[in-house]
DNA sequence: AGTCCGGATATTTGAAGATA
DNA sequence: TATCTTCAAATATCCGGACT
């Protein structure tokens, strides 16, 4: 099914938040209590002294979102998710806060419903994906601008590319990323339709489909190494084709502004830095958070960015995303993580922690997270879990549903006192 | 000398849903 | 119907240290 407008207006009406006195507004627990849009009924349990919320709250099956959010990025979740806070816990104009935005699912989300969209992340490729799509560029000014590119302009200068692209296509994404870092530096003024050409093209460099840059490799979340990559080619007896760079970015640019444009919304403001210390953003000034943390140490997201950042002019080894290995280490990175979004949610906002179970089924990371709050200023509401038949299409690296990986979103629902 | 164990490292993909 | 796009790592192996 598409994204249709229908399935968004009622979105923008203001929601109440709850209300003790009355009884007419319903409280948000009860809204999480009472959820039966899917047709399940909410199961309450409680596990040690932590209240749950079970029951299939964001899709039922594989829905499609806005298709601006179709960005590939490790580890993202559903937008549905952010959408269900979003609408029963925001109004229009009220800001929605990620620190570790990613893709930045969260921040589009709240864009795309009028509210002022603010994130971060450790890592600035999340700001060249998140923030371009905030202001989308129409296809014709993207067409024009692509046009102005000097293709001629790139030499094979990277020889180990060549285990994913033809000699002319990397020429041409060479052509192409010279070209961005000269007139788009990534510390200079933004420029709403060079950025936008950087963030689609850091999405086409490679994949498993005639639709990016590379030859058949890993899914694009995730890329191999060179070396990896020449394996794959002997065992598959494949030779990377050419491709056309610009008509590629030209489509995947009509397929992501197929549902629109960008809602208007307060401005965004968008940080590259820790979770733990966000001086950029007021204190009290966020409605609610909407957030997901790397789980451990599961995801290298610095090597399974490598490519993108090479494209991007980031130099991967600068980046410090922190792995945890140990839960406590962990746990602490979560409190001092809180504590921030302590000062900087106003009273009566509130803590969306996605989270999920890891260690094949054997850690329960929002157990962690539940601790990591105590005694600080929120109360902590309960713990919903989306539950479904269906979790993800993937299955490679023999991924099951509902066996294998991560299968449940577990939010731990804070509220600011 | 042999075994066990935990941690680190290298290797490896296919089904579901949307769209044309 | 055909094609395109997407996707929160498990498993096998290696290595070094602890222990028998």
């Amino acid at each position: 099914m598409r994204y249709s407008t229908q399935n968004v207006l009622p979105l923008f009406e203001p929601v109440s938040t709850g209300s003790v006195s009355g009884g007419a507004v319903p409280s948000f627990a009860d809204l999480v209590r009472n959820f039966a849009e899917f047709g399940g009924t909410s199961v309450q349990a409680l596990e040690g002294s932590i209240p749950y919320l079970i029951n299939e709250f964001w899709t039922s099956g594989q829905r499609q979102a806005h298709s601006i959010h179709e960005v590939s990025y490790r580890a993202c979740f559903k937008p549905q998710l952010p959408e269900f806070f979003i609408k029963r816990l925001t109004k229009s104009g009220d800001a929605v806060y990620d620190p570790f935005m990613g893709r930045g699912t969260t921040p589009v989300q709240a864009a795309l419903m009028g509210r002022q969209p603010i994130g971060n992340d450790i890592n600035p490729l999340s700001v060249l994906l998140a923030n371009p799509r905030l202001a989308p560029p129409t296809i014709r000014e993207v067409a024009r601008r692509l046009d102005h590119v000097t293709w001629d302009k790139g030499e094979v200068d990277n020889p180990e590319l060549l285990a994913f692209y033809s000699p002319q296509t990397l020429r041409h994404i060479s052509a192409l990323r010279n070209w961005l870092i000269e007139r788009a530096p990534l510390d200079g003024m933004p420029d709403p339709i060079n950025d936008w050409i950087r963030m689609v093209a850091i999405n086409r460099l490679s994949g498993h489909s005639p639709g990016f840059f590379s030859v058949y490799t890993l899914p694009p979340n995730q890329a191999v190494s060179a070396q990896a990559q020449r394996k794959i080619n002997k065992k598959r007896g494949q030779t990377p084709q050419d491709r056309d760079v610009k008509k590629l970015i030209l489509k995947k640019t009509a397929a992501l502004l197929r549902d629109g444009p960008m809602s208007s919304h307060p401005p965004a403001l968008l940080t590259t830095g820790t979770a733990e210390f966000t001086p950029a953003i007021r204190s009290g000034s966020v409605h609610l958070v909407v957030t997901s943390p790397p789980f451990l140490d599961i995801v290298q997201y610095a090597e399974d960015n490598w490519l993108r950042s090479w494209f991007a002019g980031i130099d991967v080894a600068s980046v410090a995303i922190a792995h945890h290995r140990t839960e406590e280490g962990w746990q602490n990175m979560v409190r001092d993580t809180l504590k921030e979004l302590a000062r900087i949610v106003k009273p009566g906002g509130h803590v969306a922690f996605e989270v999920g179970e890891v260690r094949n089924g054997k850690v329960f990371l929002e157990r962690l997270v539940w601790a990591a709050a105590e005694g600080l200023p929120f109360d902590r509401l309960f713990v919903m879990v989306n539950q479904q038949e269906f979790t993800k299409t993937a299955n490679c690296w023999g991924v099951r549903n509902n066996s294998k990986g991560t299968n449940s979103n577990r939010i731990v629902v804070l509220r600011r006192f």
